[in-house]
DNA sequence: GTCTATAATAGGATAGAC
DNA sequence: GTCTATCCTATTATAGAC
């Protein structure tokens, strides 16, 4: 049995819960603390700042996505229609519900024009993103071509979930799959 | 001559070019008093608090990309391609310049979760500019298809934008661009 | 490991002199 | 119409008891 009341990677769950929802800036330890059950304070135990937990946050779920979505893509014992299919399934999970939109398009409009701390790992986590289309992609095309479609896919859908947050309505990010095909 | 110092035209002008930089929640009074040459407590002269601050900023540029962007769609004199083209060139203008990406993008995903006030602007923008879109594409396809098209222009472009703000390259912009033909 | 208390600051907003 | 002074609140962060 565990010696703490609440582990670290409790409060980091529902931290990372609470973010996905309502962006970085505007969710303040008060809302976490809620969230989690503990004291604001009490997060100054695990993390050094509200930074470091939210470098922590991005960072888990971008492992995250690339042990439970990406790494997809490489089964290429599946036919790359169906590789394709599950990858969007498995977003759809992420984006579509409750509206947060993704996190990591978020927190690059968000803190964009400053020196953000956050860039860093947005731009690995989308890197390892188009790699994982590309990969699907170039099995029907060239590799320039898998290349360039794939950060056009991707560009789609953060642009699908914007209108989808402002119009809370998920068919935006539906209709921009439809059009993505192999 | 002017009986004022400084107009609320002035202000009005600077903040908007402070805002689209730096976005709404990150740009504080202070902010705004330095840009403007005024004291903080000068903007309650001229707007009850800072939400009705934004929402004259967000309305004034929605007009002015009314005024001087979405009306070239309509000069049905001009050939399809060349009003999508100057279209593309002024849009590139504010969306381009310093990397500060798209103003109404940014409060979308700045504000969405909350019963933001600010939407209801950002969606007539929209409407908008998926109207005008639509115009030019409508001459060379379907009214449906023409519709379908417009909204994934502007999901791409704003796609794209995020894409530029996170790598500090505008070429996802004009590769985005490139991929959209008449 | 968790709590209370509290510091320190920043940001939004108001009052009132001139 | 512009300024100084100030208030209020939210938020990050620290100290220290238990």
């Amino acid at each position: 049995m565990p010696a703490t009341k609440t582990s670290k990677e409790e409060i980091l769950r529902k931290s990372t819960h609470l973010i996905w929802e309502q962006g970085y800036k505007h969710t303040s330890f008060s809302d976490l603390s809620k969230a989690c059950g503990i004291q604001s304070a009490h997060f100054y135990y695990y993390f050094k700042d509200k930074e470091d937990l939210m470098t922590q946050v991005l960072e888990n779920s971008a492992e995250l996505f690339r042990q439970k979505i990406f790494s997809v893509a490489y089964r290429d014992e599946l036919p790359a229609e169906e590789r394709l299919a599950v990858i969007i399934k498995k977003l759809n999970v992420f984006y579509t519900k409750n509206y947060g939109g993704c996190m990591f398009g978020n927190v690059v409009l968000e803190t964009a024009h400053a020196d953000s701390p956050f860039l860093e790992v947005v731009r690995e986590l989308f890197k390892d993103f188009i790699a994982a289309l590309k990969h699907i992609y170039a099995s029907k095309m060239s590799e320039a071509e898998a290349q360039s479609k794939a950060i056009l896919t991707i560009q789609q859908l953060e642009g699908a979930i914007m209108m989808m947050r402002l119009y809370k309505d998920r068919s935006f990010v539906d209709n921009a799959w439809a059009k993505i095909t192999l």
